[in-house]
DNA sequence: GACCAGGCACATC
DNA sequence: GATGTGCATGGT
């Protein structure tokens, strides 16, 4: 299968020529990126920088300041990010999976094998598929392809996989029909998420989306996991 | 005022 | 295993 065959990469193309390098993570720092990730969960990121704005503020965006501050006040300063009791709850879960399984360091976690790293996160309160592949890819530099609603939406509203498709389903696809890159993983996805927030919400508005012209007629069969013709 | 945003856990069937 | 519901702020 030659570069022109493949759908998925002409997608990435066409997205790439058209924004450039988005630069992801949004984030200074591991942590940081961490904690933008679980504050981020069906979340508009202009509140998520809000919200981190004031741990900064506070001098509490650190292994120690987090694990350190009551339930109450982190809930307080997260707030703008919304469901704000609910991830004060996810990032101190996080924050002692950090703590008992690797003394609190972020390069210890670091070099945990990735299918070891991601069963222990998911296994945290709060980190869901997308959460710990976002973890894995933008904090740690894995190869974690990070599906999203509007990675979902963008490939089934192609007719690449069914709109009903599992998160792994559509991982699997996504996978399949790109080169193992976390670099290529990583902008992909920043990319996705551009087009997405502009063309592809609830009620789409294709005309001018840069991918207006890879619809598909034919339905699509998960099983090949192959995007070429 | 309704709708939406870079999910996830939990209850119920 | 599928489907429904609660969580909550801020922008449009």
């Amino acid at each position: 299968m030659t570069k022109g065959d493949n759908v998925v990469l002409r997608m990435y193309d066409e997205l790439f020529r058209t924004y450039g390098p988005q630069h992801w993570w949004p984030g200074e720092t591991p942590l940081e990126v961490i904690t933008g990730a679980i504050l981020t969960q069906n979340t508009a990121w202009g509140n998520v920088e809000r919200a981190i704005r004031n741990l900064k503020r506070a001098r509490l965006l650190s292994v120690k300041g987090l694990a350190g501050t009551s339930q109450r006040r982190l809930a307080r300063l997260i707030r703008p990010s919304g469901y704000f009791n609910q991830k004060a709850v996810k990032l101190r879960a996080f924050i002692n999976l950090l703590r008992d399984e690797y003394g609190g360091r972020l390069r210890r976690m670091d070099r945990e094998r990735t299918p070891a790293l991601r069963r222990k996160l998911l296994a945290v309160h709060g980190i869901g598929p997308e959460t710990a592949d976002s973890i894995l890819l933008y904090a740690f530099g894995r190869r974690a392809f990070v599906v999203d609603t509007y990675t979902t939406r963008i490939l089934s509203r192609h007719n690449l996989v069914p709109a009903d498709a599992s998160y792994h389903e559509v991982q699997r696809f996504m996978a399949g029909s790109i080169p193992r890159s976390a670099r290529l993983y990583n902008e992909f996805h920043a990319l996705i998420v551009r087009a997405g927030k502009e063309f592809c919400g609830k009620i789409p508005r294709c005309v001018e989306c840069p991918l207006r012209h890879f619809s598909r007629q034919a339905k699509p069969k998960l099983s090949t996991g192959v995007a070429d013709t």
